[in-house]
DNA sequence: ATCCAATATGACACATGGTTCATGTTTCAT
DNA sequence: ATGAAACATGAACCATGTGTCATATTGGAT
């Protein structure tokens, strides 16, 4: 296993980029498994060899797609936080900014699903710094007194899990039914679960 | 591809038994690519070529292990909640009834997980079947008046993803947290989300 | 007791695909 | 222009593991 080598060059840069945009299409599309180095330099127009020059294994380019979508999503969920005045309307504007995103993304979104079993310790990284700030932002709400008195952590699981499974039913099962619609239906649900 | 065989006699239908258990533990522990045949032959206590009497694929003992999963599960469901008066109630003891299950089936629970990229269609028929009977409950407790007027199908997913994560949150992440305790914690979210 | 279908064996044929490497080409600073 | 480093190639090596098959054993029905 060689070291992976960073780009000193525009060249060698944009070929770094082309894999990893491939490797994101291609995984994303086939799954970890059925998605051969083959088919990830196909995709990319290069040799099998190039993909080594970038990239230690297969699991190196996985582990580094899980934190491309960590880093877009928070700042996916940042942006469109942050005008929100409290935390009932962050709640919403962030399960729209969530919904948006996954949908713009579904072969980052089907990877982070996968990575439970590709690679445990990435999808735990990924998972843990939504959780910790999720939990945080909900204890500090109630401690605020903006919303009901009640346990912070299982509420973030709570609402991380509505957040993931209506992603996947738009992402996974294709259901068309306008973001808006959806954002509007679970925001009645969340904010009369929530507020005091 | 052979046929695969159904046992005619207790012998065989012990080996039978003992393959799918042994493959439950071994997928479920190592995950589907991990896990190999010699893995689930040897943790069986018979020859690898005897797998191959019983189940055509991998894929196929895979897919019995998803069917036996909702079958259990459906069971353990039914009976947590056939006790209760109503539908908030029926809520709160499903989750608790999933929650118990998942934390004895560990193994089975991760195989589900696995089968949206190990077996899409297994994935969806479990998955499906409970949505369905999801969306209809709550539809029926809206007509009768018992909750808030709301949209029953992403109603339902979200109550899935609900019931899911924490599932996870308990079996992948090792929370150690009393089941009766999430349990509270959850449902004083769900009910508030739900009731008139 | 005998026989035959059912069950079991495990070595091996075979395909797959990740990774390496010796070699060739391009880029760019001097 | 030239040399050296960066970049690119793709055939082949090699490990892995699924699925097959010729053969052996078991056990119950007659």
């Amino acid at each position: 296993m060689e070291a992976s080598v960073t780009p000193k060059t525009a060249r060698g840069e944009a070929t770094r980029r082309a894999i990893l945009s491939a490797a994101e299409d291609v995984i994303g599309m086939r799954g970890f498994n059925d998605a051969s180095i083959t088919d990830i330099t196909r995709e990319a127009g290069c040799a099998q060899g190039t993909f080594y020059i970038y990239f230690k294994s297969k699991d190196e380019v996985f582990a580094e797609l899980v934190v491309e979508m960590g880093r877009l999503l928070r700042h996916a969920l940042s942006e469109a936080t942050e005008a929100a005045p409290d935390r009932l309307s962050a709640e919403k504007e962030g399960l729209r900014g969530f919904l948006t995103f996954v949908i713009a993304h579904p072969n980052l979104y089907r990877i982070i699903q996968e990575a439970l079993f590709v690679n445990p310790d990435a999808y735990r990284a990924y998972f843990q710094t939504f959780a910790d700030g999720y939990r945080e932002a909900l204890a500090a709400a109630d401690a605020g007194g903006e919303i009901r008195p009640g346990d912070p952590d299982v509420r973030a699981w709570m609402l991380m899990g509505i957040a993931k499974t209506l992603g996947e039913r738009a992402v996974v099962w294709g259901d068309e039914t306008p973001i808006d619609d959806v954002v509007e239906a679970a925001h009645d649900m969340i904010v009369n679960g929530l507020k005091r």
